[in-house]
DNA sequence: ATAGTATTTAGATACTTTTCTAAATAGAGT
DNA sequence: ACTCTATTTAGAAAAGTATCTAAATACTAT
């Protein structure tokens, strides 16, 4: 975690649209890569870039993987933001 | 401008440090690229980019462009944020 | 045990970004 | 006009990121 690494993590459509889809709510990695015209690979790997910034978490169920958002992280960004231009 | 353009603008570093410098105050390119090890030459592409996003802008005084930092563009990324996490 | 589904990992390739050096531009002062 | 300083642009090399396909893992259900 730490500022370059959320900002890097943010800087990715993809990653910005898999968010904005699990703000609605928790979703299966399957469903959030249907969104996509991407392989289940590439999407797999965005969500291990913004599971390790710490803007998603995971919990398996059956042999699926659940994401949802994780609103904590945003804090630090915002604070910069903030202060820089808000 | 767009979301995108702004993201990827502050993806990096470098340029967080530098609009972090404009907020204290106008500054030259030359004052700005003292505080990095990096050539002036790198310095004048990373402000082309936060430019080009709408970040800063410049006015020329002599043989010096000032550089200056533009609140107005972090609106749309502190809503964006704000929707998703804040 | 086997077969099927969901997802990730590995390795390769293509693309993008960052950086450098050298050359170009522009303006200031002599 | 010439020289000096400030800065940018061009072109190339290096580093980093996104993407794919194929193989691996893990769990389910028969």
């Amino acid at each position: 975690m730490g500022m370059n690494e959320s900002m890097k993590a943010l800087s990715d459509p993809v990653r910005r649209h898999i968010l904005e889809k699990l703000k609605a709510g928790t979703r299966t990695a399957g469903e959030i890569a249907a969104d996509f015209d991407l392989s289940n690979a590439t999407v797999s790997y965005h969500l291990k870039l913004l599971k390790q910034a710490g803007f998603i978490s995971e919990h398996k169920e059956k042999n699926f993987i659940y994401y949802e958002l994780n609103t904590t992280v945003f804090e630090d960004i915002l604070r910069w933001l903030h202060r820089l231009g808000g």
